[in-house]
DNA sequence: CATCAGGGCCCTG
DNA sequence: CAGGGCCCTGAT
């Protein structure tokens, strides 16, 4: 079990996102499997940030509206921040959850939209947003692969609670993932005797990767989708569904719609044709069509959408097949 | 009890 | 480019 580090040293600072901005749905997603990352409560969020030798805990608190946006962000540290390291992590953090990122032409140009606008007025001024690192999400990613959400979660708080941070701050508790050093001199057969199976590999692999090519999210960042997507499927263990979670989430790459997963499939089938299978083929021919460069923002407006409901208490019998939590 | 797919990916032929 | 194997688990 890891030690838990306590972060007492509080400083806050109020930003001002660019409207519109939705805080709940923005922050938190529903369709995500649950972790011990993070926790969330309306109008509220807390995570673990991990920059470099720094470990922060964050408090977002929502302050405005959508039509005037205001999160404070409570920022818990060890000790005292100096101006260069709150600078870092405001900075870090405006970009995770996209606070200055202008998306009213989204809005300007599907609010009429047949299929869209009901879903614009419900999630007005949402963003997408990932609270995790690039490497904290390939991680999640690797879960992911080849397997059912129940094992998913069993795996991710295992490897936490073995190899993760554990931090306190606010009166809560939350984990953050080892860094790539931490974990590449574990023996394989330590990491499966919790039963991650084949994925031990990978976890060593890709950090190794990490450490080696010194992967630069900050690069990645700068990049286009192409040329970050073909850098990230170079990855070992990085194909085409990791890759498009990786861009779409850590990169927030809005324009992207090409890799349909089977089970994404299903639920797509159902929320655009009310079919139970339609072609993937067909599905992101629709998309695409449909809403052009913003087809990945349009797609997870509708996409969230039923897992809101469903978190709102709305047993929807279909879905429920389809996730098996 | 056995079998098998599951929120993929790599490797082989 | 299709198909098998991979770790493990719970569903059937």
């Amino acid at each position: 079990m890891t030690k838990t580090i306590n972060l007492k040293y509080k400083t806050t600072t109020l930003i001002k996102p660019i409207p519109p901005y939705n805080f709940d749905p923005t922050v938190f997603k529903p369709s995500h499997y649950p972790d011990p990352l993070k926790l969330y409560q309306p109008g509220k969020y807390w995570f673990v940030l991990r920059l470099g030798e720094m470990v922060c805990g964050i408090k977002l608190i929502n302050r405005g509206t959508t039509t005037r946006p205001r999160v404070q962000i409570v920022i818990f540290s060890a000790s005292k921040l100096s101006k260069g390291e709150l600078k870092e992590i405001v900075n870090e953090v405006k970009y995770r959850f996209e606070f200055q990122r202008d998306i009213s032409e989204f809005f300007q140009k599907f609010k009429n939209d047949k299929v869209l606008s009901a879903y614009l007025k419900r999630w007005d001024g949402m963003h997408g947003s990932c609270t995790q690192d690039l490497y904290g999400l390939l991680m999640i990613a690797i879960f992911l692969q080849n397997t059912v959400i129940k094992r998913s979660v069993q795996m991710t708080k295992a490897m936490l609670e073995k190899y993760g941070i554990r931090v306190k701050f606010d009166n809560k508790v939350l984990y953050y993932f080892w860094t790539p050093k931490e974990i590449v001199n574990v023996p394989e057969k330590e990491l499966k005797s919790l039963k991650v199976g084949y994925r031990a590999k990978l976890f060593i692999k890709t950090s190794k990767t990490f450490i080696k090519e010194s992967i630069s999210e900050q690069e990645l960042r700068k990049m286009s989708v192409e040329e970050a997507k073909n850098k990230l499927l170079k990855i070992y263990g990085v194909g085409p569904e990791t890759a498009r979670i990786l861009l779409v989430e850590a990169f927030h790459h809005y324009d992207i719609f090409e890799h349909v997963a089977s089970w994404q499939q299903k639920i797509y089938s159902r929320l655009l044709f009310n079919k139970k299978l339609v072609p993937t083929k067909k599905i992101i021919k629709y998309v695409k069509k449909k809403w052009g460069k913003w087809a990945n923002l349009a797609a997870s407006y509708i996409w969230e959408d039923i897992f809101w409901q469903r978190k709102q208490g709305k047993n929807i019998e279909w879905l429920e097949k389809e996730i098996r939590l």
